[in-house]
DNA sequence: CAGATTTATTTGCAAATGCATATAAATCCG
DNA sequence: CGGATTTATATGCATTTGCAAATAAATCTG
């Protein structure tokens, strides 16, 4: 085998001009649209937010106003600036978002102890009501997605975004 | 064991109010955010889509346009409501996103020979090209997304993407 | 084959979103 | 301490989006 030969070649020469290997990251299509991870996370994001898309159009919700309320079940009176984070919302969004929950008597802005520039989000009776209307619709839209796949390779899978997300994040959590 | 022990009874009686087990889906606080796969995929395509802003901005693209541009850089002169459904984009703001990449020349439409309601989109030189500057950071939030993940648990992570896609898709693709 | 229905795409219009900026409070630093 | 900087949230405004309807062509049905 020569210097220059680094394995793998696909003949003497190229015989003309397309498909020149420039070592870097290989393109879109020689990995393959299906086999792309953020391709395929989009598309099922897609149908997962189609699948609540019903539900939230009868309670009259936006998709930052569910993941809102969505959060706050989780983690009632965190800070806005964290709820930001936690639904992938812009903050002006958000802020525009928390308004019409509060107008719907859903959530209750309440000013921060300890730094009065911040303000903490609750949800209120209703809001929790709403959320566990909510629920249903998200978990069997989970469970449709996870159709067949046995606990091991659920639990493979959910630590492997986890493993995604510490990767990438921006805040520590 | 009796006719009405229908098993896993975890105590003799409620021993208070709260709590009580309805036998469907877990809720989220119990589940715990961080273990559902829905929201971890809604955080990493946040960060994932927040990664290529800068270079969108750049190139003057908003998202429908981008993924346009990358879908179509595998699957040439696919039918507009065939994009639709792979960039994860409603057809009516694909239609105006194909209006603004086709004003700037990246794009051009065609209508079908078989079937004159329907048209097919190509790219363009000009429209390969800013794919091509825009992959590089597409293939690079890629890898920061893996970094540390073998390609076993990579394999086994996109095997479970295709299963969870083809078990809640709409279409057979 | 004509009328009714379905399918593909576009467009009008109201609502939602995002960027940049405003406001206000906390923290930093000399 | 006091001005400069940073941080938290809200808002003005232009753009983008989505729903519903319009348009146009294909297919179905009797």
């Amino acid at each position: 085998m020569s210097a220059t030969d680094d394995g793998d070649n696909p003949g003497p020469m190229p015989l003309s001009g397309h498909a020149q290997v420039v070592a870097g990251a290989p393109r879109l299509d020689e990995i393959g649209l299906e086999n792309f991870a953020p391709y395929l996370m989009n598309r099922i994001m897609g149908r997962y937010n189609a699948a609540l898309q019903a539900e939230m159009t009868e309670q009259g919700l936006t998709t930052p106003q569910m993941r809102s309320l969505a959060v706050l079940s989780v983690t009632d009176g965190i800070l806005i600036r964290e709820l930001s984070v936690y639904a992938v919302v812009q903050q002006s969004t958000l802020s525009r978002a928390l308004d019409a929950l509060d107008q719907n008597g859903l959530i209750r802005r309440e000013a921060d102890g300890q730094d009065s520039r911040a303000t903490r989000v609750f949800l209120t009776d209703a809001g929790r009501h709403a959320y566990e209307r909510l629920w249903p619709h998200m978990a069997a839209a989970y469970e449709a997605m996870m159709k067949g796949i046995g606990e091991g390779e659920k639990n493979a899978f959910v630590a492997t975004l986890q493993t995604i997300l510490r990767n990438i994040r921006k805040h520590d959590f």
